[in-house]
RNA sequence: GGAGGGAUGCCCGAGUCUGGUCAAUGGGAGCAGACUGUAAAUCUGCCGGCGAAUGCCUACGGGGGUUCGAAUCCUCCUCCCUCCA
């Protein structure tokens, strides 16, 4: 490949670049390049939205550049301000080291782990000193600070800016100089990170980082970012069911959005798929049986994959019973002529969190025993090994009587 | 340092002047049901916990108090915001 071709096969698709010149004279040297990305301390689960970066840096890696992960085990203990409005929890370091171990498990699935060079930070952050600290905040203004969209935003909402979140940037921007970074990449929301990491290593007299963002992943609900609090996430070490399930629900809209940022097709392929579906060529539903298909294969191989699909097809198309169930062991010496309560059986099978919750689903209509909707919640049902007891759509159980 | 405003359930946000009818109006999110393609949209129900149930317990930033009774009144404390310096 010539480095124009690497250029366009490494960032092409991202959303911002600063600056692709850069880029391609750092390219044009033929050394290998030094790629940064900040692994977040706190965590561990990654899912799809982390995958969106590491792919790319897997084909940095493939060009036979250098993989950096910056755990940021010392700025886990400040707290990222990154795009949240709300400063996150501090972290002990046994907790940060554990993290970074499942980081490295799961980052493994998408590239090379072994060739990926790990640092924590505090390695160069503890021994800064607060003079060092104190120096670094002097080459950065508060205005160029307040020109970060989410301060902003905070300012106006009347919610609390810590001046820590102030530092944030300014150290992961020492992160860039201390491991020499030629490109960082990262989501959208680290963009203003990135550029103030480039004048910062101006100020030390070094070359400054190549900056590449990509779009953040949409979350399975359509509308927010997918992340691990919002719950609308779907993990990389998640079982290929519960993968293929959750695929299977995203909203149609996003179906694009998810082709492009997540599969090799591009972005060029993903709007081909899009005009598919709208000329109804292709069903909407098969564009995202295939979707999950690459996905779940990408994680746990084309077998598990094709079990996967096979499994959804049958419990959710064909509204059979699932293949495998989990066991729902009930003492014989709790029944009552062989019969138990229908809320402490939802309950005690983990349906529910409560007897309330257990209630509710039952008023709602949403508990059936032998495919037999119970909708009385003062009901003693009779219950026998081989029952099958289902809440919802999607949770199925089978008792066994002990 | 001074002046003023505020803190309510997962989130937003009424209620506070005029104490009880407040587990607390409304919206969002979420869950279940119907319709479907486990999509969207729409419609219906639910949406603190325990109880078969009249009911009981916990909850309106925290402590103390007034009262038969407090989210609502008094008091101290904590935190946040705005303006001035």
């Amino acid at each position: 490949m010539t480095p124009e071709q690497q250029l366009e096969h490494l960032i092409g698709d991202a959303s911002e670049v600063h600056t692709r010149e850069e880029l391609l004279a750092k390219l044009k040297l033929g050394r290998p390049l030094r790629i940064k990305y900040g692994a977040d301390p706190s965590a561990p689960d990654l899912h799809l939205g982390h995958s969106v970066p590491m792919m790319r840096l897997r084909r940095f890696q493939e060009l036979g550049h250098q993989v950096i992960f910056i755990i940021g085990d010392f700025t886990g203990r400040i707290g990222d301000p990154s795009g949240r409005s709300r400063t996150r929890p501090m972290l002990s370091q046994e907790q940060i080291k554990r993290n970074a171990e499942t980081f490295a498990a799961q980052a493994g699935k998408i590239l090379d782990i072994s060739a990926c060079e790990i640092r924590y930070n505090s390695e160069w952050l503890d021994g800064l000193g607060s003079d060092g600290l104190i120096k670094l905040a002097s080459r950065y203004t508060v205005a160029r600070m307040l020109e970060r969209d989410d301060f902003s935003r905070r300012m106006a909402a009347e919610t609390p800016i810590s001046i820590v979140e102030f530092l944030y940037p300014l150290v992961q921007a020492y992160d860039s100089v201390a491991v020499a970074a030629d490109v960082e990449v990262g989501g959208t929301d680290q963009l203003f990170n990135f550029l103030v990491a480039r004048d910062i290593m101006r100020s030390y007299d070094m070359e400054p980082q190549v900056a590449a963002t990509w779009t953040l992943l949409v979350g399975t609900d359509g509308t927010e970012k997918m992340s691990k609090s919002l719950g609308n996430y779907v993990g990389i070490a998640e079982a290929p069911a519960e993968m293929f399930g959750k695929l299977m629900s995203i909203s149609d809209d996003i179906l694009p959005h998810y082709y492009a940022l997540l599969t090799d097709v591009g972005f060029d392929g993903a709007e081909r798929i899009d005009r598919q579906i709208q000329s109804r060529e292709l069903h909407p539903m098969e564009a995202k049986k295939r979707l999950a298909r690459i996905i779940v294969e990408r994680y746990h191989g084309a077998e598990a994959a094709a079990q996967a699909q096979a499994e959804f097809e049958a419990v959710f198309s064909r509204g059979e019973l699932p293949s495998e169930m989990p066991e729902h062991r009930v003492a014989a010496c709790d029944l009552e002529d062989g019969r138990a309560w229908i809320v402490r059986l939802v309950t005690d099978c983990g349906a529910a969190s409560s007897n309330s919750e257990a209630r509710r689903l039952i008023r709602g209509g949403g508990v059936r025993l032998n495919d037999e909707r119970i909708d009385d919640e003062t009901a003693n049902v009779e219950v026998s090994t081989g029952d099958i007891l289902q809440v919802g759509k999607r949770y199925f159980a089978k008792i066994v009587v002990e």
